[in-house]
DNA sequence: AATTATTCATACAGACTTGTCTACATACCA
DNA sequence: TGGTATGTAGACAAGTCTGTATGAATAATT
């Protein structure tokens, strides 16, 4: 019975925190915006979430998901451990442009609750982990290297991946993701087995 | 005549503010503690600043001011652009344990106030143009590769750059911008010149 | 010595914040 | 038919925020 479409109130919560969170930032964001832009009552957002951090924590859950899902699509029928990384920055491209240029939300919410032990931060930081591990997984299925150039590897590629994304927030347009490929692309040259 | 040093009154705010804005966040410091911490009035505070945000920007300028300062000192003596560029990664690294990996100003700031017409955001960016100038310039003397490879080089070094700094807030110790540097190595031997 | 610049302490306005509560309506399920 | 889950509207508490105002004291400068 929402009135913009068929999401379940907690769904329109999600949809409706996640846009405002992106574009005016998670501390510039009031919970009487959301519930008024989301057109749903106070009570039913208290109802669903015991408080605003932990809609954070949801909404940040919601955009892992999102990616997650979307890039597992993306890689589809993609095997060869370089085409998958490659394919990752070509991804993340078309991620940061359908969130207009505002979709690092981990690197966001870290840059805004610094504290350690809020769950928020936590939440943010786990995100960053499953990234982390997604590049370790796929340098590790590249044959002909050593050990040490596979590191070597993931950490360049989590670096790029980070600092393509930040830019693209800052300069608001996807060149970053573009020049990130390109280094990718090098850095996959130079190892031997290329 | 302040209670703790020597500074002046308008140097006491800025010093307590960035210490707040750095550890807690800019929207998470109010204007309050920052007077209480200080040890100043609150007329002081809007006697050299006329408000929150204008006080911001003086905290990024000041913050690009000891960033541009302590890389020239750093560097002084080498002239080899390869070699000022891998100093830059060490006196980064130097930067971010000095602050206690909080100490990307610019990339806080875009990610707590994402509207490009504040003026907050601008000085921000403006930052970053700082940065991105920088590595231009001393990709352009590297002599013995072409353009392209110039500007390629200039990207993939501000994406690391960004990267290590934003990752080292994450992770909260410095071996981001180690990893960064050794990215850089591989980066400039794998040029046609090295 | 007189003027101006700087600083103090503190009260206050006005708007905002998150979260609670009341009271009621609807939907589903047993 | 009765109970539970989910929803609405809106008032309210209790605190926060930025910025202004008042009125006096001290320091620097001319």
């Amino acid at each position: 019975m929402s009135p913009n479409n068929s999401l379940s109130v907690r769904d329109q919560i999600i949809q409706t925190a996640s846009r405002l969170f992106l574009t005016q930032g998670y501390n510039q964001t009031g919970i009487n915006q959301i519930i008024e832009e989301a057109g749903i009552a106070k009570a039913s957002l208290y109802y669903h979430f015991s408080s605003k951090e932990d809609l954070c924590v949801e909404y940040l859950r919601n955009r892992a998901k999102i990616w997650r899902e979307g890039l597992e699509n993306y890689l589809t029928n993609i095997t060869d451990p370089r085409e998958r990384i490659i394919g990752t920055f070509d991804y993340r491209k078309k991620f940061m442009e359908e969130s207009r240029f505002n979709g690092c939300s981990y690197i966001r919410i870290v840059s805004e609750i610094p504290q350690e032990d809020n769950k928020v931060h936590q939440q943010a930081v786990a995100i960053k982990e499953m990234h982390r591990a997604f590049f370790q997984e796929n340098a590790e299925q590249i044959e002909g290297i050593t050990a040490e150039e596979k590191t070597d590897l993931a950490n360049t590629l989590l670096l790029l991946f980070d600092g393509g994304s930040i830019e693209c927030m800052i300069y608001k347009n996807s060149e970053p993701l573009i020049d990130a490929k390109k280094a990718v692309i090098a850095a996959l040259k130079s190892l031997r087995s290329f």
